[in-house]
DNA sequence: CAGTTGAGTGAACGGTGTAAACCGTAAACG
DNA sequence: CGTTTACGGTTTACACCGTTCACTCAACTG
């Protein structure tokens, strides 16, 4: 599912390619204003019937997969740019600013998000690892974490001193996490990006369905305790109030 | 919607409530095989045709409410059952049972738990405060970390050293957290509550919706990594590996 | 040019939530 | 007690959903 243009391809396979662009960006038009995404919609908003998107994807759940990837990767380069509009030497700085988009653009985006996030995995693909959805936004935040260890050379746990489950997850990861270029020493990092990803989704979660009470969500004040509390695991301890202001500038847009 | 059976009500009224109580059964029956809930399903299954199920539901949503709270309402029982199994002056004890189970549930759960935790509320209920479930594990486990502040008085936040936004949704909460017979002085407990429910959502969310290594899933060792995490704010770290004996004990069931 | 491939259509099946009209019976009332 | 009301239920119908099948027609290929 590459979709940039190239000229290498034949006319039929270019046109393939651009429907398939097509067919996510209608299914994002129709998710911004509806929580519901439905095949036929999607065919009616391209002008085509239903039928015809079985062409493009086997089914309705290959749809939403499709969806859902896309919208990843477009939600992750805004990530990636929240993070740049920071000097790229400040390492933290960027971290914190990718966090706070990730969940400032939840909060605007409640459909997507659901789609990619709370759309339950399970199923079997339990034991198929290639299923497990490799997500760019779990890349960026995972190189975002390195960048803040080499910086700062926090302590990270010893991967011998972590229970024999999470040491397997480590050194043969499932999940999306870009860890192959990672040392034994340092896949203690894995863990150290997992503990911090539950924390991230735990509030976003937590707002986006709006299980919070709404001046809180509004406010952002969980948000920040919860980059707050997390702080010292990746030694930003001292850096926090300067980091803060980082997250509620980015909070007031 | 009260679902015992009440003599002083008229024989109508009792096999109304009685009919409520079959519509969640057969509502639960059908989650705890198929994560789909459809009105016409839970209709058939009690012998009848969907229309006649609006004679007690005004519409699905309201189904979902409806089975939902009973769900959480039945769940909270068994979370209250596995506390109750410690020693009754084992406040930590107590209240990391009650938490272990609830993950437990959860997983073993996952369609009853996404109906009752993953399920949006959104929609301009966040102007009627009625209307924000009030749910009683919320209310359970809140109990249970006040107990465990009376037993071991942990440091709370003064109310006046949070934000403004926070202190407000403390002094006049609008999510479920008997909090009325708390003092003004005691109120950060709700604040500690609400950090520790995010923690908790968090990862049970995670785990339940399979973002997460599967091999970490089935060890828990993330989740007691939360528990643990968190154990400081609530007085506990000294204790922590006593309650870690208790979790994993509770695990391996 | 002939043959094949592939994109798209229309009709149809079984499923969903929901609205309306209707009906028998059990409760409530004079 | 008889009458009336109201409730619990069915039937029918509508609009929508995912999915399958048979089909057409244009574009590509040899």
């Amino acid at each position: 599912m590459p979709h940039l243009i190239d000229p290498t391809l034949t006319r039929r396979e270019r046109q393939r390619e651009s429907t398939y662009v097509d067919i996510v960006a209608a299914s994002r038009e129709l998710l911004s204003v509806s929580p519901e995404l439905s095949l036929r919609a999607v065919a009616a908003r391209m002008g085509m019937t239903a039928p015809a998107l079985y062409r493009y994807v086997a089914n309705y759940q290959e749809l939403v997969d499709l969806v859902a990837f896309e919208i990843d990767k477009a939600a992750t380069a805004t990530f990636a740019a929240a993070a740049d509009a920071l000097d790229p030497d400040d390492a933290p700085g960027r971290l914190v600013a990718a966090t706070t988009e990730f969940r400032q653009w939840a909060l605007g985006n409640p459909n997507e998000f659901s789609i990619v996030f709370a759309n339950p995995i399970a199923e079997a693909a339990c034991t198929r690892r290639e299923l497990v959805t490799l997500a760019s936004s779990g890349h960026l935040l995972t190189d975002l974490i390195h960048d803040v260890w080499r910086q700062r050379g926090f302590a990270i746990p010893a991967i011998d001193d972590l229970p024999a489950t999470v040491r397997e997850a480590l050194e043969d990861p499932w999940i999306p996490a870009k860890v192959e270029h990672l040392a034994r020493e340092e896949r203690g990092l894995v863990w150290v990006f997992m503990q911090g990803w539950t924390q991230l989704y735990g509030v976003v979660v937590l707002e986006v369905m709006g299980h919070m009470d709404p001046r809180v969500i509004e406010s952002g004040e969980m948000f920040i305790d919860v980059v707050r509390r997390f702080s010292p695991t990746v030694g930003l301890a001292e850096e926090m109030p300067r980091l803060e202001e980082i997250i509620r500038a980015r909070l007031a847009r």
